[in-house]
DNA sequence: CTTGACCTGTGAGCCGCACACAGATTTAGG
DNA sequence: CCTAAATCTGTGTGCGGCTCACAGGTCAAG
């Protein structure tokens, strides 16, 4: 199978997959007669751990780092425990920035209504912004 | 002022503020003396501006234009209230994305409390990820 | 006058792809 | 069987918003 078809099924972009085969996640052995890329069973099951493990916050690197143990004949699974809590207080933390980020603009959202456009005045850019209050409330 | 100084004042890196410079966002002076640049009450206003927008979720891309906007005599408001409101959209979508991944990482973390590690097996990398359900309970 | 802190510009690296390009290959239609 | 169009290939570049490294110039304190 070619990497398009096999996109096509997993319903990612090609780009992703030779991107993923350019790293060295996934290796598919050539076809001699046109020099192609060919991706078999063990090539769709990799990349469906490595699409699985995406979902859960790993990062490329993590599961490069997984899959290497793993083929080391190593058991991973005290690895991916431990990947796993670092990804998720990264992911928390990222997470209460958006939130907040996310608050702030509403709150711009909402004050803005009420506020009316002003023309330059030489020294501020835009008074909407300039004038923006982060406090609650 | 030298950027060094200026960062401090405003809590941010120096190379922040050499990186808005090199985009051109801020254009401080040179000191003849030593060709260093000298950052005044204008490019600290400005980057001020900078720093609040980018806090309402402005790319520094949005930014240029609006200062682009501004320099040229022209009302930056509404362009800025449409950028808002894209934005804000985008942010939406992200927002729900890291809420999803969020979930699913707690949930791996509370699953998999119970699951012991597994010998490698041939086929499987990981059963832990490989075995997760991203389904709700 | 030396030491060490600070400054400079330039360039590369990060992450996870998306996109552009030019040339090779495959497929469908006549 | 032939041609045209679709699809494939690898390579290289770009994105955002910085951060860090490097090699060298400048400056303040002792």
């Amino acid at each position: 199978m070619r990497v398009a078809q096999l996109a096509r099924e997993l319903a990612i972009s090609a780009d992703t997959i030779r991107y993923y085969t350019l790293i060295g996640l996934i290796k598919p052995k050539r076809n001699p007669a046109n020099n192609y890329k060919e991706y078999r069973e063990e090539e769709r099951r990799r990349l469906q751990f490595i699409l699985s493990a995406r979902k859960l916050g790993f990062t490329l690197n993590d599961i490069k780092e997984i899959i290497r143990e793993a083929s080391k004949g190593k058991m991973a699974c005290p690895l991916v425990r431990q990947i796993l809590e670092k990804r998720l207080q990264e992911t928390e933390q990222s997470f209460n920035q958006q939130s907040a980020l996310r608050k702030h603009m509403k709150k711009a959202m909402k004050d803005w209504k009420n506020k009316p456009n002003q023309e330059p005045n030489g020294h501020e850019i835009c008074h909407l912004i300039e004038g923006f209050s982060f406090a609650n409330e």
